[in-house]
DNA sequence: AGCCAGGCTACCG
DNA sequence: CGGTAGCATGGC
């Protein structure tokens, strides 16, 4: 077994499954594989990867809670809010002024798609959308086969030595890829494997690697070489 | 009080 | 290209 697959194992052996992305219309939290899906849950996980981007996912409930209230958890809504009404329900979030163009910047490219699947290339081409929030709207939104890295992914990979300081998004991202793939042939089992483990990255990044000096207490630095 | 959060852009050399 | 200031609120 190699040792990224062993993470996995291991983390889902610890921490049971995370069940992401929890969407606000069935509950936070709860466990929900179904899937393709609507199109209310895919354009909700695009506002939340937005939303969320350097921010704790507690604030991004506010600010998607703030909408919902609102009645404005779609497209349409949020294009005839009040711009100002718009930032102000989206204010928990930080960066609002930011997120706020973000958002309507990708309602736009979001209306033109006509509910199809949006390529890599294209979200990477608005603004505001970077590599891992592409992942997550792709993964978590359109469940489409892109492994998300995020800044805990880094830090675990560099602290178990698989990687260096300098390696890149793509290279750990298909790493990541590449290493599962060898295991894991069915397709919808993947993709949930790939749900699940970034989720579980996060859960277990929370504890061992948010402060200095990452990695302490991490037991998966003992699981891997032992 | 200070550091961190499920990043990205713009601008610098 | 690589490196970094700025963006902003909320939680511990």
């Amino acid at each position: 077994m190699n040792k990224i697959y062993k993470i996995y194992k291991t983390l889902y052996k610890h921490y049971g499954p995370q069940g992401w992305w929890p969407i606000l219309g069935y509950g936070y939290h709860k466990q929900d594989y179904t899937f393709p899906r609507n199109s209310d849950e895919i354009f909700e996980v695009c506002l939340g990867s937005i939303l969320t981007q350097n921010t704790t996912f507690t604030s991004v409930v506010k600010s998607l809670n703030n909408l919902y209230e609102k009645n404005a958890l779609h497209v349409e809504a949020i294009k005839k809010m009040n711009i100002d009404e718009f930032k102000e329900a989206i204010r928990p979030s930080g960066y609002y002024n930011q997120k706020a163009r973000y958002i309507l910047e990708f309602i736009s490219f979001y209306k033109k798609l006509n509910g199809a699947t949006p390529s890599r290339e294209a979200l990477l081409s608005i603004v505001g959308i970077g590599e891992e929030t592409a992942d997550s709207i792709l993964l978590y939104g359109y469940n489409q086969l892109h492994f998300k890295v995020d800044a805990y992914t880094k830090r675990l990979l560099l602290e178990l030595g698989l990687i260096g300081e300098k390696t890149k998004y793509g290279e750990i991202k298909s790493m990541i890829e590449s290493s599962i793939k060898e295991y894991v042939k069915d397709e919808r089992e993947l993709l949930i494997l790939y749900q699940e483990f970034h989720a579980l990255i996060v859960k277990h990044g929370k504890e061992f690697y948010s402060k200095k000096p990452y990695g302490a207490g991490c037991f998966l630095k003992n699981k891997l070489f032992v």
